[in-house]
DNA sequence: TGAGTTTCTCAGGAAAATCACAGACTCCGG
DNA sequence: CCGGAGTCTGTGATTTTCCTGAGAAACTCA
């Protein structure tokens, strides 16, 4: 189930209409953190932990409809939490965090079972989109809620990763695509360049800040060329994205 | 019957509704889980036994639509769980699991009887679509859905492993098939190369995963040579499959 | 066994994406 | 009308990602 909120985004929710529930488990408290302060703003209800026998032990009270777990634990191995884990909770979907190098042989046959991962450090907009698309595809959340996000006749699709105006279809690079789905998910809401840049550059990124403004300037080319401008500036404020006919 | 998952993807549904039923028995605690997860995910229900008396005892009360059985238990021969079984469900498919090198007329006299089998270390690709032919075979879900796959003037059909574009036959080799059919089950959406890489390539492969770009790379001379593309590359992201059209 | 096929590694090169920098531009108050 | 803060965007360097040819190894089939 769908609802929008007051604030103009739409919300997963339980198909009992309860909020989803996520735990959170990652051994760097600066992490859990992050994600559970990004996370709760989704609307989503957090937990965490900080090692494998935590982890195990508040997924079996907590009953989560998702879990965030890191694959370098203290204790235990993250496969090792996954397997018992799965005995209690058989049909949770997981989102493996790892760092970036020591991929490729550990994640083997993880995205088989419907799983999926990212690489640290990631941006917050990754984590969330990965996560939403891991609970509308578990069930847990209602099976109507679709891909789709609609802002004017502008469409993003984030299974296919289609972007249209007007019908006309429009090529995005990868952090494009990131930017316009965190603006047309707030839309008509200011977003300043501090939160754009928390929320679709990596936790870690250590440029300058008007990487911003570029990537709005490229989205603007894309978008908006020859059109009705959606991409709005507030001076001293931020951007935000509306419908061209308001 | 099947039906139409939010994803888009089509599954196998009962005469009744419910979701199939599949038991998998492998005295590995690493393939069940593997089998499982990949299962759940196709929209199955799923039981997992670790001997052949566990197996026997499970299919009694599970009634299974279909069994996922190692030749290979500690406990007893496949042959032996396999007659028990029949004993009680005469019309249960069977997909074996059998070690590469093992005797294959064991196995040839057992599959005339519209059984079938995949050799370790098999890909989950081959697994789910032999245990899909062998349910839809059995009577067990709906009969008018075919084997057929379409996508634009692309046909892939998975019983006679015949594939053309625009009426034209084209040859596939085994992985190339395997790819093509992966990436067709589920049109229109981003496949990352590792998703890829799990689902078609076995569960044992540790090389390089730059061999996905190879093959996409040669299914595009065989399937988009001098033609509207349909297979695309998402930088970042994957590759996906989508009518040439649009 | 041996020829043809298939699978896969390796590596070079092409293409695309990301980002820093800096100058141009715009808005707004005085 | 001027100046400064804030914003926009052209240029190009760097890095990342992808594509594909060549060839080795493994496999298949007669």
């Amino acid at each position: 189930m769908t609802t929008t909120s007051p604030q103009g985004r739409t919300e997963l929710l339980r198909p009992d209409g309860s909020p989803v529930r996520v735990l959170v488990v990652d051994d760097e408290l600066s992490i859990t953190e992050l994600l559970s302060m990004a996370l709760r703003y989704e609307g989503w209800q957090i937990r965490s932990a900080g090692d494998g026998t935590g982890a195990i032990q508040t997924a079996r009270e907590f009953r989560p409809d998702a879990v965030v777990l890191d694959m370098m634990l203290p204790d235990m191995d993250g496969l090792t939490v996954l397997g018992r884990m799965r005995r209690e909770l058989p049909d949770v979907p997981v989102l493996f965090l790892t760092a970036k190098d020591a991929v490729e042989d550990r994640i083997a046959g993880l995205t088989a079972g419907g799983d999926d991962y990212v690489t640290k450090p990631f941006s917050l907009e990754e984590v969330v989109a990965r996560l939403r698309g891991l609970i509308r595809r578990s069930g847990a959340a209602d099976r109507r809620s679709d891909s789709v996000l609609i802002v004017g006749d502008l469409t993003l699709d984030e299974d296919s990763h289609e972007v249209s105006r007007a019908g006309e279809g429009i090529h995005l690079t990868a952090t494009e695509f990131e930017l316009l789905r965190f603006l047309m998910r707030n839309p008509r809401r200011v977003l300043s360049k501090a939160q754009i840049l928390d929320r679709v550059w990596s936790y870690d990124f250590g440029g300058q800040a008007n990487v911003v403004e570029l990537y709005i300037s490229y989205l603007r080319r894309k978008i908006d060329a020859g059109r009705e401008p959606m991409i709005h500036t507030r001076r001293g404020a931020g951007y935000l994205i509306k419908p061209a006919a308001s």
